[in-house]
RNA sequence: GGGCCCGUAGCUUAGCCAGGUUGGAGCGCUCGGCUGAUAACCGAGAGGUCCGGGGUUCGAAUCCCCGCGGGCCCA
C-alpha cells in the first residue's frame, strides 16, 4: 500500500461522478465557493429561466454546461459570482399541457371547468417538471442556487412586473389598439411578433385566380361591356373571400382589358396588370389599357351573398402595397384578416365584416359553412366558385406560413383589441443600448440582432388567456377610463372589495380569477372599474427578471443596484428575438438602460444526421443515457471541444464516446500511471523539493508548456472561445503530457533504485497533474475533483477542501522558456522524420542501428545539442551526431515564392524557371561560400542576385543512408546492419515477447520470473551474449536454455522471431 | 423576397480577417511498427473540382462580384 489511494485502470465515470456529487452536497462546496469571494468584484449572471414545460433536452444541458464553465472559471479567478436559479412558469405551454391532461382543447371548455381549478393545475404542472430539471442540473454539475430561485408566478414577482408596466404606462408608452394581429385560433389569443417568429413552416396552400364581375357605376371610368367584364384577383386564402370588402390596384401600374379567345371562359373579358398577363392559360386579345388610378371607384358584384358588411363595400381602390411579383396585380381585400387590408379600408372609409369567430370557425352569418374551421372550408369555397363560374384557375402554392409556436395550429391574421407597448418609439434608445453590449459572436450585434432592432415593432402584450401575469388595467364601466395598478398597496387602496376577495394575507393571489373579482373605484369619475380580462405575454415576465427576481422596488433595492446590469448571460441563438430581446426591451422601456454587458449566443443541438433535435421528429436523445454511460464530464467536454460555442452541434452517443476515449481516458491514464508508480516507490511530494532549474530538460520543457498553456487557456476563456481553450488543453494532455513526456520518462520511473532524476520526474508529473486539475476544474468538475482529492487532499492537510475552492492557475513566466519549447518541437519533429526514414527502408524501430546524422546550421545545432539523447533513444541508434552538408552532396534548390514574388513581381515565373535550369550544386556552393548567386534569367533583363533567403536548399540521400526532414533540418540514418546489431535486434525481440507473456499472465510490475528458452542457434547465441540485459529488462532471476520441466507447469509459448521459431517458458520466482 | 451565418477528404474540422504556388489534423479504411501506463500510441498509404462561375493579382481555399446549396431569423 502506498501513500495514494489505489486507482483502477478503467474508471467508471458515472459512479465516480455520483460520489463527487455526494461529496459536494455533504460539504456544501458550492455555497462555500461562492461565499469565499464575497466582497470581491462581482461577475453578475442572470439565469435565463427555463420554460417549465417538459423534460430538459440535450440543448438545455449544453446551455447549462456552458454557463457552468464560465461561472466556475470566473469564481476561481476571484470574482464574486452569486447564482440564482429561476423558473419561467407562466404561459400557453403550461396551459396546453394541462388541457391535454384534462382532455379539453378550447377556451369555453376551460371556463366550464373553472378558471380557479384550471390555474391551480397549471401551478402544479410547473412543479412536476421542475423536479426533472433540478435533477438534470445537479447531474451535469451546474452549480446554481436552486433552493432560492426566482419564480415568475409568485406574488412578489408579479407585483414587480406590475410596477414596471405602470412605469411604462406613465411614460405614455402604453396604448390599446385595434389591430390585425397574428392570432392562434386554438389558443384563442394573439401572439407577439417574436412568438410568431418561432413558427414559420413551408406549407402547400391552394392558389386561386378569382373573377369579380363588374357593375356599371355613374362617374367611374367607362370601360365598356361592363356586364361581361371581370376583374381577376389572386389569393392563397380562399376562406377570406367570404369577407371580401374591396379590390386594390396600384395607382401607377399599367392594367389591360383582354378578351379570352380559348378555354372554358372564352369570350369573357378580364382586367389585370399587363405585367402579369402570363398567368393566363388561354389565348387572348388586348382590348384596352388603363393606369391603376383610372380604375379606382369601379364597383363589382359580391362573390357570395352571406357576409353582412357594415358600411360601403365592393369597390376598387388604390394602394401602393400592391406588387407585380405574384398574382394578377389586383389584391383581394378583407379588413378582418390583414393588416394592410384593415388600413386601406380605414383610409377609404369602407365597411368591416367578421364572419369568423375567435376559434377560427365561420359564424352563423355564413349559413352554409357555419361551424367549419376556416382552413377546412377552402375546398368547399373553391367548389362554390367553380359552380358560379367565378374561378379562372386553381393551383397549389408552397410558401412560408406561420404556425403557433406551441400548439402548431395555423395562425390567422385577425383584427383584435390588443394592448401595446410602443417599442417603435424606443427604437433609437434600443439601438443605443445595444451599442453597450459585447456580443459573442460579434456579428450578431449589428447583424441579426441589430437589424431586428432597426425594424422593431410595437409589442402586442395582451393574451386572452388564463395562466399568466394579469394585465393590471381596470377599465371604468361608466367613463371608459383605464386605471393602471402598479402594486398591491395601490390595489388595496383603490379596490372596493379587496378584503372580501383576499380576507387574509395568505389568501393573496394575484392571478385570475381572483383579481378579476376586484372592482375598483374609477379615479376620474368614481364609477366601477373592472379588469381587462387579458394576461400578458410571458416573454415580458422573463424580460423583467433583472429586477423582478429581487421584488424591486418594493424590496431588494440593494440587490438590484448591485446586480444591474448583468455582466454576462448566455442562451441559444433562438433567444435572439426571445429573451435577449425581451430583456433589452423591458430594461430600455423601464430604466432606459441596457440589462446586460455581454451575451454569448450558442448554437443548436442537431442529431447525428444534422437535423434539429425536436420532439416532433422523435430524435431527441435522453441526456440520462449519456449521464449513465459516458458521464457528465464526457458530456460537457464534448460540447466544449467539438466546435465554437455559436455553431450548431451534432450530438450522438458515439461522438461523445470518442471524445471521452481520446481525452478523459488519456488524462485518467496519466493519473493512473503516476499513482501506480508513486505508490511502488512510496513517493512523497512533501519530502522532495527540487528547484525547476535543477531538473532535466524534459521536465523543464513540460513545465514551460504547462505555463504557456495556462496563458492560452485564460486568454481564450476571457474571450469566450471555449472550444479553443478546450482544444489547447486536450492537445497538451494527449500529445505533450501523455505521448511525449510520460512515454519518454517511463524508464526514469521504472529504475528500481532511488535517484535524483526519478524524484525530478515524480515531482514534475505531480505538479503538472495538480495544476492541470485546477485548470480543468471548470470544464470537467468531477474527474478533477477525484484526482485532486487523491493527489492533494490526501497529502496536504491544509490544502483547500475541494479543487473548486482553489484559485485558477496563473502562468509563472519564469518557467516559460519559449526557446526550449521550440527546440523540443524540432526534436520531436526530427524523431518523426527519422522514424519515417526507417520505415522507408523497412527497418523496424526495435532493430538498433549504428548512427544518425543531423544536418543543420550551427545555430540550430547548438540549440538542440542537449536534446540529442532523446532523439537517439527515439530512433534507436548507437550514436547521433551533426554532419556537414558535404557528406551528402546532392542538392535540390527550391524557390521561396513568398520572398521572390514581392521582389520580381511579374518576372517571378521567369526567374524561377531560370533558377531551375542551373545546376543546384553550383547554386548551393555559391550561396554557402559567397552568400549569393548571380542568375542569368535569359529574358534580356539584368542578372538576378539570388540570396540564401530566396530559396531552400535540400539534400538528397546517399547510398546506405535513409533521409528524413523536418522544419528545414535533414536527418540521415545509417542503415548498414552489422552482425552485432543484428544480434541486439534479436535479443530485443525476445525481451519484447517475454514482456508480452508477463502481461498475459497479468503479473505485478515488480514480480520476478524464471525464463526458459529454445530456438535457432543465432538466437540462442544472442541471448547468451546479452544474458544480463535480458534478465534486467524482464526481472528474470534465471535464464535457462531448454524447455522447462513439465512438472513445473510453466507458461509456455512458441513465437516467430524474424521467421524463426523461438520457444519461451516463464515461471514466477518463488521469492521476491 | 430580405437579413445573418455556413459550404474544405466518407465523417468532424484547421487554415480565410492580415493572399505566397506543396491545404493541415482527428475519426474511419489499408499496410507496417511500438508497447511493463493507456479504452491506447507511432509511421506510411489511399482518399480533395477547397460548392460553382467570373474578376483583382506575378500568385486566390483566402480579397471582390454573380450564382447554387444548407441553417437560423424576418416579411
Amino acid at each position: 500500500m502506498g501513500r495514494f489511494k489505489e486507482v483502477s485502470l478503467k474508471p467508471e465515470f458515472p459512479r465516480l461522478e455520483e460520489r463527487v456529487l455526494a461529496f459536494w452536497d455533504e460539504r456544501g462546496i458550492f455555497e462555500r465557493s461562492v461565499e469565499r469571494r464575497r466582497g470581491r468584484e462581482r461577475f453578475v449572471f442572470v439565469e435565463g429561466p427555463p420554460t417549465a414545460n417538459g423534460a430538459p433536452h440535450p440543448g438545455h444541458i449544453m446551455t447549462r454546461a456552458v454557463k457552468d464553465l464560465v461561472l466556475r472559471y470566473k469564481t476561481m479567478c476571484g470574482y464574486y459570482v452569486p447564482r440564482k436559479a429561476g423558473w419561467d412558469t407562466h404561459g400557453l405551454p403550461v396551459e396546453i399541457e394541462v388541457e391535454k391532461e384534462l382532455g379539453i382543447s378550447n377556451k369555453p371548455e376551460i371556463e366550464a371547468f373553472g378558471i380557479e381549478k384550471f390555474n391551480k393545475l397549471c401551478k402544479e404542472s410547473v412543479f412536476r417538471y421542475e423536479r426533472e430539471w433540478v435533477e438534470a442540473t445537479r447531474r451535469v454539475g451546474f452549480w446554481i442556487d436552486m433552493e432560492n430561485p426566482y419564480i415568475t408566478f409568485e406574488n412578489y414577482y408579479i407585483e414587480s412586473v406590475w410596477w414596471s408596466l405602470k412605469e411604462i404606462w406613465r411614460k405614455g408608452l402604453f396604448y390599446k389598439g385595434h389591430k390585425v394581429v397574428p392570432f392562434c385560433p386554438r389558443c384563442e389569443t394573439p401572439l407577439s411578433s417574436h412568438e410568431v417568429a418561432q413558427g414559420y413552416k413551408d406549407v402547400k396552400d391552394p392558389s386561386i385566380f378569382v373573377m369579380f364581375s363588374l357593375k356599371s357605376v355613374e362617374g367611374a371610368l367607362d370601360i365598356g361591356d361592363v356586364e361581361s367584364t371581370y376583374v381577376l384577383a389572386w389569393t392563397t386564402t380562399p376562406w377570406t373571400l367570404l369577407s371580401n370588402v374591396a379590390l386594390a390596384v396600384h395607382p401607377d401600374y399599367e392594367y389591360v382589358k383582354v378578351e379570352l379567345k380559348s378555354g372554358r371562359h372564352a369570350g369573357k373579358r378580364l382586367i389585370l396588370a399587363e405585367a402579369r398577363l402570363h398567368v393566363l392559360d388561354d389565348e387572348y386579345e388586348v382590348l384596352g389599357r388603363f393606369r391603376g388610378y383610372e380604375l379606382e371607384g369601379l364597383r363589382y358584384e359580391p362573390l357570395f351573398p352571406y357576409a353582412k358588411i357594415k358600411g360601403d363595400a365592393h369597390k376598387i381602390v388604390c394602394a401602393t402595397f400592391v406588387t407585380l411579383e405574384e398574382g394578377t396585380g389586383v389584391v383581394h381585400i378583407a379588413p378582418a384578416f390583414g393588416e394592410d387590408d384593415y388600413e386601406v379600408c380605414k383610409e377609404h372609409e369602407l365597411g368591416f365584416t367578421q364572419p369568423v369567430d375567435s376559434s377560427g370557425r365561420f359564424t352563423n352569418e355564413v349559413s352554409l359553412l357555419a361551424g367549419l374551421f376556416v382552413k377546412d372550408a377552402d375546398p368547399k369555397i373553391i367548389e362554390m366558385l367553380e359552380k358560379n363560374e367565378k374561378l379562372y384557375k386553381r393551383e397549389t402554392y408552397v410558401h412560408k406560413y406561420p404556425f403557433c409556436w406551441r400548439c402548431d395550429s395555423p395562425l390567422l391574421y385577425y383584427a383584435r383589441e390588443t394592448w401595446f407597448i410602443k417599442m417603435s418609439e424606443l427604437r433609437d434608445e434600443l439601438l443605443a443600448n445595444n451599442e453597450e453590449v459585447r456580443w459573442y459572436p460579434a456579428h450578431l450585434k449589428h447583424g441579426r440582432f441589430g437589424n431586428f432592432l432597426e425594424n422593431v415593432v410595437d409589442w402586442a402584450l395582451s393574451r386572452e388567456r388564463y395562466w399568466g401575469t394579469p394585465l393590471p388595467i381596470w377599465v371604468c364601466e361608466r367613463c371608459g377610463d383605464a386605471n393602471f395598478i402598479g402594486g398591491v398597496e395601490e390595489l388595496k387602496r383603490k379596490a372596493k372589495n379587496f378584503f372580501k376577495v383576499f380576507p387574509t394575507e395568505e389568501s393573496l393571489d394575484l392571478h385570475r380569477p381572483y383579481v378579476d373579482e376586484l372592482v375598483l373605484t374609477c379615479e376620474r369619475c368614481g364609477g366601477d372599474a373592472r379588469r381587462v380580462p387579458d394576461v400578458i405575454d410571458c416573454w415580458y415576465d422573463s424580460g423583467a427578471a433583472p429586477f423582478a427576481q429581487w421584488h424591486y422596488p418594493f424590496e431588494g433595492y440593494e440587490e438590484f443596484e448591485e446586480n444591474f446590469p448583468a455582466t454576462f448571460i448566455t442562451e441559444a441563438i433562438d433567444q435572439t428575438r426571445g429573451w435577449f430581446y425581451s430583456l433589452l426591451a423591458v430594461s430600455t422601456a423601464v430604466f432606459g438602460e441596457t440589462p446586460y454587458l455581454s451575451v454569448l449566443s450558442l448554437g443548436h443541438i442537431l442529431d447525428e444526421h444534422g437535423r434539429k433535435m425536436s420532439k416532433r421528429l422523435g430524435n431527441v436523445i435522453d441526456p440520462n443515457l449519456i449521464f449513465n454511460r459516458e458521464g457528465a464530464d464526457a458530456f460537457r467536454w464534448y460540447f466544449y471541444v467539438i466546435s465554437p460555442p455559436e455553431d450548431d452541434k451534432r450530438f450522438y452517443e458515439q461522438a461523445v464516446l470518442e471524445k471521452m476515449r481520446k481525452f478523459l481516458s488519456t488524462l485518467w491514464n496519466v493519473y493512473f500511471f503516476f499513482v501506480t508508480y508513486a505508490n511502488i516507490d512510496d513517493f512523497d511530494p512533501r519530502a522532495k523539493n527540487i528547484r525547476t532549474k535543477e531538473r532535466s530538460l524534459l521536465d523543464r520543457w513540460l513545465l514551460s508548456r504547462l505555463n504557456s498553456l495556462i496563458k492560452d487557456v485564460r486568454r481564450h476563456l476571457d474571450e469566450y472561445e471555449l472550444h479553443l481553450a478546450a482544444r489547447k488543453i486536450e492537445e497538451f494532455v494527449v500529445e505533450e503530457l501523455s505521448n511525449w513526456y510520460v512515454r519518454r520518462s517511463r524508464r526514469r520511473f521504472w529504475v528500481p533504485e532511488a535517484s535524483n532524476d526519478k524524484d525530478c520526474a515524480y515531482l514534475t508529473l505531480y505538479e503538472t497533474l495538480v495544476t492541470l486539475c485546477k485548470l480543468l476544474a471548470p470544464f470537467v468538475p468531477f474527474v478533477t475533483e477525484e484526482i485532486y482529492q487523491n493527489l492533494v487532499r490526501s497529502i496536504y492537510e491544509d490544502a483547500e477542501e475541494s479543487v473548486h475552492l482553489c484559485d485558477y492557475p496563473e502562468a509563472d513566466e519564469k518557467l516559460i522558456d519559449a526557446e526550449l519549447e521550440e527546440r523540443m518541437l524540432l526534436v520531436s519533429k526530427l524523431a518523426e522524420a527519422g522514424r519515417f526514414a526507417r520505415a522507408n527502408v523497412g527497418i523496424k524501430i526495435r532493430q538498433p542501428l549504428s548512427e544518425a546524422i543531423v544536418v543543420c546550421d550551427e545555430v540550430t545545432a547548438s540549440k538542440i545539442k542537449k536534446l540529442l539523447p532523446i532523439l537517439q533513444d527515439e530512433l534507436n541508434v548507437k550514436k547521433i551526431r551533426f554532419g556537414s552538408a558535404s557528406e551528402f552532396v546532392t542538392h535540390v534548390v527550391k524557390p521561396k515564392y513568398a520572398v521572390l514574388g514581392p521582389k520580381y513581381k511579374a518576372r517571378t515565373p521567369t526567374v524561377v524557371e531560370a533558377l531551375q535550369r542551373v545546376d543546384a550544386g553550383e547554386v548551393a556552393s555559391a550561396l554557402e561560400k559567397q552568400g549569393f548567386f548571380m542568375l542569368e534569367v535569359g529574358d534580356g533583363e539584368p542578372l538576378v542576385r539570388i540570396t540564401p533567403e530566396d530559396v531552400t536548399v535540400e539534400l538528397a540521400e546517399r547510398q546506405n543512408f535513409a533521409k528524413g526532414e523536418a522544419l528545414g533540418v535533414a536527418i540521415f540514418i545509417n542503415t548498414e546492419l552489422t552482425q552485432e546489431l543484428r544480434e541486439e535486434g534479436l535479443v530485443r525481440d525476445v525481451v519484447r515477447r517475454i514482456q508480452e507473456m508477463r502481461k498475459e499472465l497479468d503479473l505485478e510490475y515488480t514480480a520476478n520470473i524464471r525464463v526458459f528458452y529454445e530456438g535457432a542457434d543465432d538466437i540462442k547465441k544472442a541471448i547468451r551474449k546479452y544474458e544480463d540485459y535480458v534478465k534486467e529488462e524482464t526481472l528474470a532471476t534465471s535464464l535457462v536454455e531448454g524447455r522447462p520441466p513439465a512438472e513445473l507447469r510453466a507458461y509456455e509459448k512458441t513465437w516467430d522471431v524474424d521467421g524463426k521459431a523461438v520457444h519461451l517458458g516463464i515461471l514466477i520466482s518463488p521469492q521476491g
